[in-house]
DNA sequence: AGCCGACTGTTTCCGTGTAAACAGTTTATG
DNA sequence: CATAAACTGTTTACACGGAAACAGTCGGCT
């Protein structure tokens, strides 16, 4: 079943959550649960999650990133990453250089295909979000997105 | 440090993220990455993380649940639960009871050692996420947690 | 030049959460 | 009543992400 599967009646409604329910982090697991079932149920047919999407939508925007520069900007781990950008390669989608000038770093691009999937799929994994606030008027998922942006600095650069 | 170390200028924010920047759920996981820091900034002396403290508290606010309602209701699957639940028995903040009139469920109440303990850390846990939203201003927090609550479906039990 | 420290990516190990199968109990159904 | 189906919690196996240690590379300092 979809959440916790569960046939229970309203009897789970009535549990009081008391201040839990005011708490930021605990509104932002629920609504992180929400959105991934929501993609789920879109996307279940491509072999993606949208945060490996991500990261290739967001190489084929700046070809040659570092690959630690970008795990910093989507902040996962500069080891999780090695394993994604490793899979990637593998798969045929991303590309990795080596520069002369620093052999420390390692510089990302996407190959041919890679970028073929992505502008393929684009729409798909970018826009699944705007048709699932169902809850929400347009207007509050657009103030939703402003205040989530502005809690965690991400104002400047739109 | 902080969240993927790296000592890099502002490479790294010089990163396009495109239309990512805009997506609802690239937010909330930076969201509560944010919130996580706050978090472990300010409670990391506690042994306890915020998920497992709010567990405590809502079975304090509602002796007698049943385990499968509450893994329900704070969305956590039933396996989960069954760990955490057992855990807090070992450390006697927890008493499990099974029914007569109906021996699959089993209900949860804190011990009296239980009940302390939610009682002496009340105002930490709930209260810190209150203290760091210096980035948004009182109004605007109150905003992002109504529409949260919204999204989620959260609205007529306050 | 040579050494020390910092940077970058990688590897390894471990904690946590999930999925699927399981066991005991209750309810529905013939 | 007996059998099947559904419910509830538990166990087991595994995937995912994080922390810490590691290896190679570069820069600074004497």
């Amino acid at each position: 079943m979809s959440a916790t599967d569960l046939a229970a009646p309203d009897e789970v409604e009535a549990i009081d959550l008391g201040k839990i329910g005011q708490s930021l982090g605990f509104l932002l697991r629920l609504s992180q649960v929400e959105v991934f079932g929501m993609f789920y149920r879109a996307l279940s047919c491509y072999e993606m999650k949208p945060g490996e999407f991500s990261i290739l939508y967001v190489i084929h925007l700046n070809p040659g990133v570092r690959q630690g520069a970008l795990a910093k900007r989507l902040m996962v781990k500069r080891a999780q990453m090695t394993k994604l950008i490793r899979h990637y390669e593998r798969r045929g989608l991303v590309a990795r250089t080596i520069p002369e000038d620093n052999r420390r770093t390692v510089h990302l691009h996407l190959t041919d295909e890679g970028t073929r999937f992505v502008s393929e799929n684009d729409r798909a994994f970018l826009g699944y979000i705007h048709q699932e606030t169902d809850r929400l008027t347009p207007s509050e998922a657009a103030e939703l997105t402003r205040l989530l942006r502005k809690f965690i600095g991400l104002e400047g650069t739109p």
